[in-house]
DNA sequence: TCTGGGGTCCTAGGACCC
DNA sequence: TCTGGGGTCCTAGGACCC
């Protein structure tokens, strides 16, 4: 039994060159408002831009000083969104399980006694149909299929499986691997854990006392690339909808902040409407000068998406806050209730 | 490297109840 | 009242991912 990590390469930007062809070859950065000199990351460099040292995440302005000839564009996410249905239709055109993991990514299921052919399939009718092209981590599992896919990239097929996984990844650090992140990998450096090999072998026990009884335990066997779970096509229902948005100018007048709050709660508010499912909690985040982040939630009285009782709660929130601080950003989310299997009782 | 915007999931502490 | 133990709900925050 094997799985399919399927990922595109450079996806945004590769998006841009199709309706751009001028830019091929060219440092590409998609953040943003395409501004570089705004508060703005970097969501997606082309590989050109890479050679520069650009990378996802970065500050546009700290990506237009490394490469001041680079191209920059805005994100533009309806186009991004209408290009990914199309890539994930061409992999539900195999007869096997698709499970969606972002817009350039997804998991294939592969049930059968070689999944070569299968993978090179995939990227020749990607490129085919859509003329992007796509890197595939082949597994023997998730969790495999989706490490090995860095090792493919870009263009690209790689395989691993348990033979081969101390060898490839037994070295690296430990946030090498998917879900280990530099937090994590920061706390367990102290303990003497290092790379994946390490994680992988760390007595339980101590893992317990530092990361808790769930976690510690899930980490080990993240580094050892256990997993059974399967690919699963159940198509995604959002617990949440939300807006955020960084100031270019940091906000300092209470009757603005307020009023900013009531626009991203409407944008939320649209987003539970278009969904069909009422609010069940609404959640306020403040971000102060220089950065540090708040947040204050509301169970709400009784499910609704009445846009103007999700705005009351989250400037009710806002009361709660420190309202003497300058607000470099402001968010508001919307939580739904847990998807409902059937119509239960009231 | 002066640090976005969309999310998900887990943990811990306090309130409250029996 | 010099106060046990278990369970659940709510809230805030942390960590991760693309």
């Amino acid at each position: 039994m094997w799985v399919l990590h399927v990922d595109l390469d450079e996806f945004l930007a590769a998006v841009e060159v199709l309706r751009h062809p001028e830019l091929a070859g060219r440092p590409v950065v998609v953040g943003g408002r395409g501004d570089p000199t705004e508060r703005a990351v970097v969501s997606t460099a082309s590989y050109k831009a890479r050679e520069y040292g650009i990378r996802s995440g970065m500050p546009l302005r700290t990506a237009v000083k490394r490469c001041p000839e680079a191209v920059f564009l805005p994100v533009d996410k309806p186009t991004y969104e209408a290009a990914s249905e199309e890539v994930m239709e061409v992999l539900r055109s195999f007869d096997e399980a698709v499970e969606v993991l972002g817009w350039d990514e997804a998991f294939v299921a592969a049930d059968r006694h070689d999944p070569h052919d299968l993978a090179a399939s995939v990227r020749s009718r990607v490129l085919e149909r859509t003329r992007l092209h796509c890197s595939v981590g082949i597994g023997d599992n998730k969790i495999r299929a989706k490490n090995a896919t860095d090792h493919g990239k870009p263009r690209g097929t790689f395989t691993l499986t348990r033979d081969n996984w101390w060898a490839v990844m037994g070295d690296r650090p430990v946030d090498a691997v998917w879900g280990v992140g530099r937090r994590i990998a920061a706390r367990l450096a102290p303990l003497g854990i290092v790379t994946v090999r390490d994680l992988g072998e760390a007595d339980e026990t101590a893992l317990v006392a530092e990361l808790g009884p769930t976690m510690g335990p899930w980490y080990r066997r993240l580094a050892r690339g256990v997993d059974a779970s399967p690919v699963d096509p159940t198509p995604w229902v959002p617990r949440s909808h939300g807006h955020e948005e960084t100031f270019q100018t940091d906000l300092d007048d209470p009757g603005e902040i307020e009023a900013q709050v009531r626009r991203l709660a409407a944008l939320a508010a649209a987003d539970v409407v278009a969904d069909g499912r009422p609010a069940v909690r609404v959640r306020l985040k403040i971000r102060y000068v220089p950065f540090d982040t708040r947040t204050r939630s509301h169970k709400l009285p009784a499910p609704t998406s009445d846009a103007s009782t999700i705005a009351d709660a989250a400037v009710a929130l806002l009361a709660r806050t420190d309202r003497t601080r300058a607000v470099r950003l402001l968010g508001v989310t919307a939580e739904m209730g847990p998807p409902e299997p059937s119509a239960g009782r009231a």
